[in-house]
DNA sequence: TATAAAGCCTCCTGCGACTGGAAGGTCAAG
DNA sequence: CTTGACCTTCCAGTCGCAGGAGGCTTTATA
Protein backbone atom coordinates (compact mmCIF):
# COMPACT_ATOMS: atom_id res chain seq x y z
CA UNK A 1 0.00 0.00 0.00
CA UNK A 2 1.59 3.29 -1.21
CA UNK A 3 1.56 6.39 1.36
CA UNK A 4 -1.29 7.85 -0.46
CA UNK A 5 -3.49 5.40 0.67
CA UNK A 6 -2.06 4.97 4.07
CA UNK A 7 -3.01 9.15 3.82
CA UNK A 8 -6.67 8.05 3.43
CA UNK A 9 -6.99 4.83 5.41
CA UNK A 10 -5.52 6.27 8.60
CA UNK A 11 -6.64 10.29 8.10
CA UNK A 12 -3.08 11.19 8.90
CA UNK A 13 -1.47 13.63 5.61
CA UNK A 14 1.70 11.81 3.78
CA UNK A 15 3.55 14.92 5.34
CA UNK A 16 3.26 13.77 8.49
CA UNK A 17 3.54 9.84 7.91
CA UNK A 18 6.73 10.71 6.25
CA UNK A 19 7.91 12.68 9.68
CA UNK A 20 7.34 10.05 11.82
CA UNK A 21 9.54 7.81 9.59
CA UNK A 22 11.79 10.41 10.20
CA UNK A 23 11.68 10.04 13.73
CA UNK A 24 11.53 6.72 13.83
CA UNK A 25 8.07 6.27 14.93
CA UNK A 26 7.00 3.76 12.24
CA UNK A 27 9.40 3.12 9.78
CA UNK A 28 7.58 0.94 6.66
CA UNK A 29 8.98 -1.65 4.37
CA UNK A 30 10.08 -0.29 0.65
CA UNK A 31 9.33 -1.39 -2.67
CA UNK A 32 11.72 -2.10 -5.39
CA UNK A 33 11.44 1.42 -7.01
CA UNK A 34 11.80 3.16 -3.36
CA UNK A 35 8.01 3.66 -2.83
CA UNK A 36 7.05 3.47 1.29
CA UNK A 37 4.75 0.09 1.38
CA UNK A 38 2.39 0.38 4.64
CA UNK A 39 0.54 -2.55 5.44
CA UNK A 40 -2.70 -3.47 7.74
CA UNK A 41 -0.80 -2.99 10.81
CA UNK A 42 1.33 -0.09 9.78
CA UNK A 43 -1.92 1.23 8.90
CA UNK A 44 -3.64 0.51 12.79
CA UNK A 45 -0.72 1.78 14.07
CA UNK A 46 -1.01 5.30 12.47
CA UNK A 47 -4.53 5.55 12.88
CA UNK A 48 -3.24 4.43 16.69
CA UNK A 49 -0.67 7.65 16.43
CA UNK A 50 -3.51 9.99 15.03
CA UNK A 51 -6.02 8.96 18.22
CA UNK A 52 -3.14 9.49 20.53
CA UNK A 53 -2.18 12.67 18.89
CA UNK A 54 -5.87 13.74 18.99
CA UNK A 55 -5.99 12.98 22.90
CA UNK A 56 -2.79 15.87 23.24
CA UNK A 57 -0.27 13.18 23.81
CA UNK A 58 3.23 14.72 23.08
CA UNK A 59 5.18 12.55 20.33
CA UNK A 60 7.21 11.24 23.20
CA UNK A 61 4.17 9.68 24.77
CA UNK A 62 3.06 8.04 21.55
CA UNK A 63 6.40 6.61 21.35
CA UNK A 64 5.95 4.90 24.78
CA UNK A 65 2.32 4.34 23.94
CA UNK A 66 3.48 2.17 20.39
CA UNK A 67 5.88 0.36 22.37
CA UNK A 68 3.74 -0.75 25.04
CA UNK A 69 0.70 -0.91 22.07
CA UNK A 70 3.05 -3.94 20.33
CA UNK A 71 4.23 -5.26 23.73
CA UNK A 72 2.33 -8.59 24.55
CA UNK A 73 3.91 -8.76 28.48
CA UNK A 74 2.91 -5.16 29.21
CA UNK A 75 1.25 -3.85 32.41
CA UNK A 76 -1.19 -1.61 31.73
CA UNK A 77 -0.68 -0.15 34.86
CA UNK A 78 2.48 1.59 32.71
CA UNK A 79 -0.48 2.87 30.30
CA UNK A 80 -2.54 4.23 32.92
CA UNK A 81 0.07 6.39 34.76
CA UNK A 82 1.31 7.86 30.92
CA UNK A 83 -2.38 8.87 30.84
CA UNK A 84 -2.59 10.18 34.05
CA UNK A 85 -0.02 12.18 33.33
CA UNK A 86 -1.10 13.42 30.51
CA UNK A 87 -4.61 13.85 32.61
CA UNK A 88 -2.74 16.22 35.23
CA UNK A 89 -1.08 18.26 32.49
CA UNK A 90 -4.30 18.95 30.50
CA UNK A 91 -6.36 19.72 34.42
CA UNK A 92 -2.75 22.05 34.91
CA UNK A 93 -3.58 23.73 31.66
CA UNK A 94 -6.89 24.08 31.83
CA UNK A 95 -6.90 25.53 35.13
CA UNK A 96 -4.40 28.20 33.94
CA UNK A 97 -6.62 29.31 31.31
CA UNK A 98 -9.53 29.46 32.95
CA UNK A 99 -7.32 32.21 35.36
CA UNK A 100 -6.82 33.86 32.22
CA UNK A 101 -10.46 34.12 31.39
CA UNK A 102 -11.33 35.44 34.86
CA UNK A 103 -9.16 37.99 34.35
CA UNK A 104 -9.71 39.12 30.57
CA UNK A 105 -13.59 38.71 31.13
CA UNK A 106 -13.15 41.28 33.82
CA UNK A 107 -11.48 43.31 32.07
CA UNK A 108 -13.49 43.12 28.90
CA UNK A 109 -16.61 43.49 31.36
CA UNK A 110 -15.15 47.23 32.87
CA UNK A 111 -14.43 48.24 29.42
CA UNK A 112 -17.01 50.40 28.02
CA UNK A 113 -15.22 50.11 24.38
CA UNK A 114 -16.36 53.37 22.68
CA UNK A 115 -15.11 55.99 20.79
CA UNK A 116 -12.85 57.81 23.83
CA UNK A 117 -9.37 56.60 24.81
CA UNK A 118 -9.67 55.87 28.35
CA UNK A 119 -9.52 51.77 28.33
CA UNK A 120 -9.19 49.70 31.73
CA UNK A 121 -8.13 47.12 29.78
CA UNK A 122 -4.69 48.95 28.28
CA UNK A 123 -4.63 50.39 31.52
CA UNK A 124 -4.30 47.38 33.07
CA UNK A 125 -1.81 46.34 31.09
CA UNK A 126 0.00 49.52 31.31
CA UNK A 127 0.26 48.39 34.70
CA UNK A 128 -1.60 51.62 36.51
CA UNK A 129 -3.62 50.00 38.81
CA UNK A 130 -0.31 49.32 40.63
CA UNK A 131 0.91 52.78 39.72
CA UNK A 132 -1.83 54.22 41.51
CA UNK A 133 -2.40 52.38 44.67
CA UNK B 1 20.09 52.31 31.32
CA UNK B 2 21.56 48.73 30.48
CA UNK B 3 20.04 45.79 29.56
CA UNK B 4 20.65 44.05 32.85
CA UNK B 5 18.94 46.69 34.27
CA UNK B 6 16.50 46.92 31.99
CA UNK B 7 15.51 42.89 32.95
CA UNK B 8 15.64 43.46 36.69
CA UNK B 9 13.56 46.71 36.31
CA UNK B 10 11.07 44.73 33.75
CA UNK B 11 11.29 41.07 35.12
CA UNK B 12 11.63 39.73 31.61
CA UNK B 13 14.81 37.90 30.50
CA UNK B 14 17.59 39.71 28.16
CA UNK B 15 16.92 37.53 25.66
CA UNK B 16 13.50 38.37 25.57
CA UNK B 17 14.41 42.16 25.32
CA UNK B 18 16.85 41.78 22.39
CA UNK B 19 14.51 39.27 20.41
CA UNK B 20 11.32 41.79 21.28
CA UNK B 21 14.15 44.09 19.14
CA UNK B 22 14.68 41.81 16.74
CA UNK B 23 11.40 42.08 15.66
CA UNK B 24 11.16 44.89 16.10
CA UNK B 25 8.46 45.68 18.94
CA UNK B 26 10.50 47.91 21.44
CA UNK B 27 13.51 49.24 19.38
CA UNK B 28 15.94 51.37 22.04
CA UNK B 29 18.59 53.91 21.83
CA UNK B 30 22.38 53.23 21.89
CA UNK B 31 25.24 54.14 23.81
CA UNK B 32 28.07 55.31 21.87
CA UNK B 33 29.94 51.88 22.64
CA UNK B 34 27.09 50.20 21.05
CA UNK B 35 25.04 49.26 24.60
CA UNK B 36 21.52 49.34 24.25
CA UNK B 37 20.26 52.31 26.63
CA UNK B 38 16.56 51.90 27.87
CA UNK B 39 14.65 54.79 29.40
CA UNK B 40 11.61 54.80 31.97
CA UNK B 41 9.13 54.85 28.91
CA UNK B 42 11.02 51.98 27.66
CA UNK B 43 10.89 49.87 30.96
CA UNK B 44 7.23 50.96 31.42
CA UNK B 45 6.94 49.21 27.29
CA UNK B 46 8.38 46.23 28.58
CA UNK B 47 6.50 45.84 31.51
CA UNK B 48 3.67 46.45 29.44
CA UNK B 49 4.76 43.68 26.81
CA UNK B 50 5.38 41.08 29.49
CA UNK B 51 2.01 41.74 31.03
CA UNK B 52 0.37 41.25 28.29
CA UNK B 53 2.17 38.04 26.65
CA UNK B 54 1.53 36.62 30.43
CA UNK B 55 -2.50 37.05 29.47
CA UNK B 56 -1.49 34.77 26.47
CA UNK B 57 -1.86 37.53 23.97
CA UNK B 58 0.58 36.94 20.82
CA UNK B 59 3.34 38.77 19.90
CA UNK B 60 1.13 40.41 17.15
CA UNK B 61 -1.38 41.19 19.45
CA UNK B 62 1.28 42.72 22.10
CA UNK B 63 2.34 44.86 18.88
CA UNK B 64 -1.46 46.05 18.08
CA UNK B 65 -1.87 46.63 21.90
CA UNK B 66 1.48 48.59 22.20
CA UNK B 67 0.38 50.81 19.28
CA UNK B 68 -2.84 51.53 21.03
CA UNK B 69 -1.00 51.98 23.81
CA UNK B 70 1.32 55.18 22.55
CA UNK B 71 -2.01 56.62 21.15
CA UNK B 72 -3.37 59.19 23.00
CA UNK B 73 -6.94 59.09 20.26
CA UNK B 74 -7.70 55.71 20.49
CA UNK B 75 -10.72 54.24 21.07
CA UNK B 76 -11.13 52.06 24.08
CA UNK B 77 -13.07 49.33 21.75
CA UNK B 78 -10.23 48.53 20.20
CA UNK B 79 -8.20 47.51 22.96
CA UNK B 80 -11.75 45.64 24.05
CA UNK B 81 -12.12 44.22 20.28
CA UNK B 82 -8.12 42.78 20.80
CA UNK B 83 -9.22 41.60 24.66
CA UNK B 84 -12.46 39.93 23.89
CA UNK B 85 -11.07 38.07 20.18
CA UNK B 86 -8.51 36.65 22.94
CA UNK B 87 -10.79 35.84 25.50
CA UNK B 88 -13.10 33.55 23.04
CA UNK B 89 -9.83 31.96 21.87
CA UNK B 90 -9.05 31.48 25.01
CA UNK B 91 -12.39 29.79 25.62
CA UNK B 92 -12.50 28.03 22.71
CA UNK B 93 -8.63 26.39 23.95
CA UNK B 94 -10.76 25.37 27.20
CA UNK B 95 -13.80 23.65 25.89
CA UNK B 96 -11.49 21.55 23.24
CA UNK B 97 -9.03 20.68 26.35
CA UNK B 98 -12.19 20.05 28.67
CA UNK B 99 -13.47 17.51 26.09
CA UNK B 100 -9.86 15.38 26.11
CA UNK B 101 -9.85 15.89 30.41
CA UNK B 102 -13.35 13.63 29.70
CA UNK B 103 -12.09 11.17 27.60
CA UNK B 104 -8.54 10.79 29.42
CA UNK B 105 -9.89 10.52 32.61
CA UNK B 106 -13.11 7.97 31.55
CA UNK B 107 -10.43 5.79 30.24
CA UNK B 108 -8.16 6.70 33.23
CA UNK B 109 -11.33 5.64 35.36
CA UNK B 110 -11.41 2.18 33.31
CA UNK B 111 -8.23 1.05 33.19
CA UNK B 112 -7.53 -1.15 36.36
CA UNK B 113 -3.58 -0.47 36.08
CA UNK B 114 -1.86 -3.52 37.16
CA UNK B 115 0.61 -5.92 35.96
CA UNK B 116 -1.85 -7.49 33.54
CA UNK B 117 -1.69 -6.30 30.14
CA UNK B 118 -5.60 -5.65 29.19
CA UNK B 119 -5.57 -1.79 29.13
CA UNK B 120 -8.80 -0.03 27.96
CA UNK B 121 -6.68 2.88 27.37
CA UNK B 122 -4.10 1.37 24.97
CA UNK B 123 -7.48 -0.54 23.59
CA UNK B 124 -9.06 2.68 22.85
CA UNK B 125 -6.06 4.03 21.14
CA UNK B 126 -5.88 1.26 19.00
CA UNK B 127 -9.74 1.82 17.89
CA UNK B 128 -10.62 -2.16 19.06
CA UNK B 129 -14.04 0.03 20.22
CA UNK B 130 -15.13 0.62 16.75
CA UNK B 131 -13.30 -3.03 15.66
CA UNK B 132 -15.48 -4.41 17.68
CA UNK B 133 -18.93 -2.77 17.09
C1' DT C 1 3.19 5.05 -28.70
C1' DA C 2 3.69 9.59 -27.02
C1' DT C 3 2.64 12.51 -23.63
C1' DA C 4 0.48 14.47 -19.83
C1' DA C 5 -0.97 14.07 -15.23
C1' DA C 6 -0.74 12.11 -10.91
C1' DG C 7 1.86 10.31 -7.35
C1' DC C 8 6.10 9.35 -5.27
C1' DC C 9 10.93 10.62 -3.67
C1' DT C 10 14.45 13.71 -0.94
C1' DC C 11 15.90 17.95 0.85
C1' DC C 12 15.34 22.69 2.58
C1' DT C 13 12.78 26.38 4.78
C1' DG C 14 9.51 28.42 7.98
C1' DC C 15 6.19 28.81 11.72
C1' DG C 16 5.92 31.09 17.34
C1' DA C 17 8.37 32.73 20.86
C1' DC C 18 11.87 32.26 22.62
C1' DT C 19 16.46 29.84 24.90
C1' DG C 20 21.25 28.37 25.02
C1' DG C 21 25.77 28.90 23.68
C1' DA C 22 30.03 30.45 21.16
C1' DA C 23 33.21 34.07 20.04
C1' DG C 24 34.55 38.46 21.00
C1' DG C 25 34.34 43.67 22.61
C1' DT C 26 34.00 46.89 26.93
C1' DC C 27 34.27 48.40 31.50
C1' DA C 28 35.23 48.77 36.59
C1' DA C 29 37.87 46.88 40.50
C1' DG C 30 41.90 45.15 42.67
C1' DC D 1 47.46 44.46 34.14
C1' DT D 2 44.58 41.12 34.72
C1' DT D 3 40.31 39.23 36.22
C1' DG D 4 35.58 38.99 35.92
C1' DA D 5 31.18 40.88 34.96
C1' DC D 6 28.58 42.62 31.47
C1' DC D 7 27.71 43.71 26.86
C1' DT D 8 27.61 42.62 21.63
C1' DT D 9 26.33 39.61 17.37
C1' DC D 10 25.20 35.43 15.25
C1' DC D 11 23.91 30.49 14.92
C1' DA D 12 21.41 26.38 16.44
C1' DG D 13 17.72 24.07 18.74
C1' DT D 14 12.97 23.55 20.62
C1' DC D 15 7.86 21.04 18.86
C1' DG D 16 5.20 19.03 15.23
C1' DC D 17 4.61 19.45 11.41
C1' DA D 18 3.43 22.25 6.46
C1' DG D 19 4.88 24.21 2.09
C1' DG D 20 7.48 23.96 -1.84
C1' DA D 21 11.42 22.94 -5.18
C1' DG D 22 13.35 19.69 -8.21
C1' DG D 23 13.35 15.28 -9.97
C1' DC D 24 11.83 10.28 -10.36
C1' DT D 25 8.07 6.55 -11.63
C1' DT D 26 3.71 5.06 -12.71
C1' DT D 27 -0.76 5.48 -14.77
C1' DA D 28 -4.20 7.25 -17.88
C1' DT D 29 -5.50 9.18 -22.05
C1' DA D 30 -5.22 10.63 -27.06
Amino acid sequence: MHIGAAEQASGLPAKTIRYYEDIGLLIPARQQNGYRDYGRTDVHKLAFLKRARGLGFSIEDCRALMSLYGDRNRASADGKALAHTHLHRIEAKIAELEGLRGVLAHLVDACHGDARPDCPILDDLAGLLEGQA
